[in-house]
DNA sequence: AGACAATCATTAGCAGCCTATATATGTGGT
DNA sequence: ACCACATATATAGGCTGCTAATGATTGTCT
């Protein structure tokens, strides 16, 4: 076993994840107050977002696969949140779309949004955030590309 | 519903969430050439450094809930890779040691882990990794600490 | 037209996380 | 000693993610 002192790359990797699972943590335990889950109230903003679409755009829109997609929209369709209308066009596609119950929900979600938002960002300046967003957009493109030589290494 | 458009807050929270995930996955991928998953090669790495902790001593460093390692631990005990030995002083507990095969792969994962590190900050100037790692703390520290008031919300 | 491939939704089964609950053991107050 | 409470592990059941395989429909190619 080889002694490994934590470098700054791991320190990063590590923060990244504890920050991502505390953000997700606690938006579940805001969102629950509304009899909902993280993924539920995720569908759901997207849902009002784009009416009418299909269970493979919003597959994609969530970035999970079909049978994920399945049985979210199962479980929002027992809580009345979400109609699936077969597509007059193209039989094997089903439209789905918010009920009114649901549509009162989903500003109440993005409130609560905003409130874990604001709360992470508190005291934080802008320009870290920035310096931050693009930190994030090129490890999300650098994951994207695979793990290739060490091209761009030096900046 | 409001429209509301893309804010700065708003993408950073998307692209933590992104990147999260997508390092997760490739994690996940990478360990999995090796017959392992991304949870049980955390819990192994955290077994290599802390040799003959209780299920619950490990449950708190994994951040994870105690029946979930005890499931956890079921599939690496199955695997050959861990032991739960009753403990002498206290014979609620089960010390959890890895076996030898287990101390071998602990290497692998580690280099594993560090290709995945090297993938996501290529590119990326030191200096923004670490103004990110401070982002990412605050973040932390202001999500432990709740959504309270403002205090620190003008930069 | 008919055969074949592609697409959409679904089901089945596995893994990982959770909460709630049960069982065994340990600890402290009376 | 005894009873109440706390702690460690385990079990049961739910939600979310995945891959693989199915059925129905549509598109394509000969």
């Amino acid at each position: 076993m080889k002694s490994r002192p934590a470098t700054l790359r791991s320190e990063v990797t590590n923060e990244l994840a504890t920050a991502s699972r505390k953000m997700r943590t606690g938006f579940d335990a805001l969102v629950r107050t509304r009899g909902l889950t993280l993924a539920r109230a995720r569908a759901l903003m997207l849902l009002a977002r784009h009416p009418g679409i299909s269970q493979t755009e919003l597959a994609g829109l969530l970035e999970i696969e079909n049978p994920t997609v399945v049985r979210l929209l199962d479980g929002l369709e027992k809580q009345g949140l979400i109609s699936r209308t077969p597509a007059a066009d193209d039989r094997r596609v089903k439209r789905i779309d918010l009920t009114e119950a649901a549509e009162d929900q989903v500003d109440e979600i993005e409130d609560l949004a905003e409130v874990m938002r604001g709360t992470m960002a508190r005291g934080i300046p802008e320009a870290d955030l920035t310096v931050t967003l693009n930190v994030l957009r090129r490890m999300i493109a650098n994951l994207e590309s695979g793990p290739a030589a060490d091209d761009g290494e030096a900046d």
